[in-house]
DNA sequence: CAAAATTACTAAACCGATTTAGTAAATCCA
DNA sequence: TGGATTTACTAAATCGGTTTAGTAATTTTG
């Protein structure tokens, strides 16, 4: 059987204690135990019980992420800013990956909350059924919490980048090319992104002065085929087409880029596309997209981090709302509306 | 402070064995007390501490997942699968990166063990560094593994498809198609499936009397930057070129392609490249790429499966190898040599 | 040099569950 | 009816660490 604290301490001649202190590298123990102790953890190749030491200390070093798809170039990448910094700073994280379905998203934070991480990190879903009572019980327990992404009626940390604002400038972008009918590919119901994200789109043609028609607005799930068949669908009928369509995802952006290539209608310049999120992949596509970039990367991290100087806090339960920026990525799916 | 068991069974007027009888829904208390605690446990929403009964029980219900990058297409999708196969048997999923660092491996490793995850799953680096000491330790220990390709002389389980077949098939579609100059951009020295793909590429050409051109075959990063450097220089080379290249994968292809495209030289007609992985995103990009299929998600799937059913079958440490299949891919990046 | 402080160490309690062994009461059965 | 089982329950040990409180020995200090 593997070795204890016990059978060490045995080897060794001390106590369980002194054993303890050693490998805590605290003061107490002289240096003759304390290399005498060492020569025989090493010699046995001893590795304490983390879950024994989480039981003691009631920490566990862990933090728990929840994400919507574990496979999607956007949630790839946060995940990794979230993995390294938590590397760096001593943690692991356990993975959670909802689905786009609010049951597993409970049951997962309960899994994680039985499991005793230290924190999470959440990309919450935002449909009509999300009664948010996970939250609820998480802020109530005084959980730390990160949420990527803003929950009305909530104060929690945050780190997210003002998606109104980026849909605002995406649009704008479009109408400082000289589109006037621009269409929106919209996120689905279940997101709190596609939600502001719409809004913003709204409020610059508002702003603008232009129509908002109810034929251009189509909800889409955020896939590369579903980009395709809405855009088979939208171009396809017999109405006054949009010059433009501000995408609600990348991959929303180039399955419609398929479908206007396979209607014949040319990308950029009978339909400008724009895309959201910057995924690598943008730059290598037939039309490289113009887009939006959400730092995925850096969210993570910066998640990662906030959360775990909140761990280490936990006394002043301060809640920061950290917004990054967002840029426009000039590339080929737009140009200037004649 | 949070509920514990005490709690519950003082609240309850039972003791603290007939609370873990019926949270673990065993037979030993009678229907009325058994929903007296269930009501208690429900009124107070005790969670009962997995860490505490991990302690107990020797067993955390979590697995350790070792890939070298999480934001890689080809990692993304199995990484899912293990994900959604763990969730389905009821483990979590403990995530490390290894980043190519072998150091950052072993570590990775410590930390997994002294968590006591189940078991774990691992993509192993394979270069001159690595000695497997870790692998030899968990072996030693008799721990459940199951590894992400082949490692010589260590009797493992292992989930993989054949590289040397798949490179074999891909090199002679090539020649099938008429090419007698092919090049491999190959892939790094600390990978083993790239090892194992030059391998199957020598074969091929060697079964049908090709000549083996060391210009022609270059060691390349795994990542798109990589291809399209080291197509820019074969390309500009003043030396007889290749009429096709079979790349490690599809992410190094698409950056050859880009390259090409630069370079003016027309792809699929003057030059054929094949890719290899099938990344959802072969199928966007420029010159739609013809490649061979790794069943990133099945293989997932499959090692998580197998590892738990070692887990839970430990008694019988039979090794098992399962290779599944690969396919090749076609789409529009490789033609007919005239 | 004696009292005070520090150092080196350990026994025992504790973290929050499970499990074993044991007891009292209820039920079976012949 | 009365001994054997079964049922319902609990006290205490255990998992493998940390921590507290205490003791004996050593060092400091005025």
């Amino acid at each position: 059987m593997r070795m204890t604290i016990s059978d060490i301490a045995k080897l060794a001649n001390v106590s369980k204690s002194a054993v303890s202190i050693v490998l805590n590298n605290k003061s107490g123990v002289s240096e003759k135990t304390r290399s005498k102790v060492l020569a025989i953890i090493e010699k046995y190749n001893y590795n304490p019980s983390q879950i024994a030491q989480s039981l003691a200390i009631r920490e566990t070093k862990s933090i728990g992420l929840i994400i919507k798809e574990i496979d999607n170039p956007y949630f790839a990448k946060l995940m990794r800013g979230v993995y390294d910094e938590c590397s760096n700073l001593g943690y692991s994280v356990l993975l959670g990956s909802s689905e786009l379905s609010t049951e597993k998203e409970t049951e997962i934070i309960k899994t994680l909350v039985s499991k005793r991480v230290d924190g999470v990190i959440i990309s919450p879903l935002q449909s009509e059924e999300s009664d948010f009572t996970y939250l609820h019980n998480l802020l109530n327990d005084n959980y730390p919490v990160v949420v990527l992404g803003i929950i009305t009626n909530y104060s929690t940390n945050v780190v997210d980048i003002d998606h109104i604002k980026a849909a605002y400038d995406a649009v704008t972008y479009l109408i400082n090319h000289g589109h006037k009918r621009i269409a929106h590919f919209a996120g689905p119901v279940h997101s709190g992104h596609g939600q502001r994200r719409l809004e913003g789109y709204k409020q610059a043609l508002i702003d603008n002065s232009l129509q908002i028609d109810k034929n251009y607005i189509v909800p889409v799930e955020p896939y590369t085929p579903n980009g395709y068949e809405a855009g088979k669908e939208l171009f396809s009928k017999n109405i006054e087409l949009p010059t433009a369509v501000f995408c609600y995802n990348d991959l929303v952006a180039i399955g419609l880029i398929n479908a206007l290539t396979e209607l014949g209608i040319d990308v950029p310049n009978s339909v400008s596309v724009m895309g959201f999120d910057n995924i690598d992949f943008g730059k290598y596509v037939k039309i490289p997209l113009t887009t939006i970039q959400m730092p995925a990367y850096e969210i993570g991290k910066t998640a990662a981090n906030l959360l775990i100087k909140q761990i280490n806090n936990s006394s002043s339960p301060l809640v920061e709302k950290v917004i990054l920026e967002h840029k426009i990525i000039e590339r080929n799916s737009v140009s200037q509306n004649s």
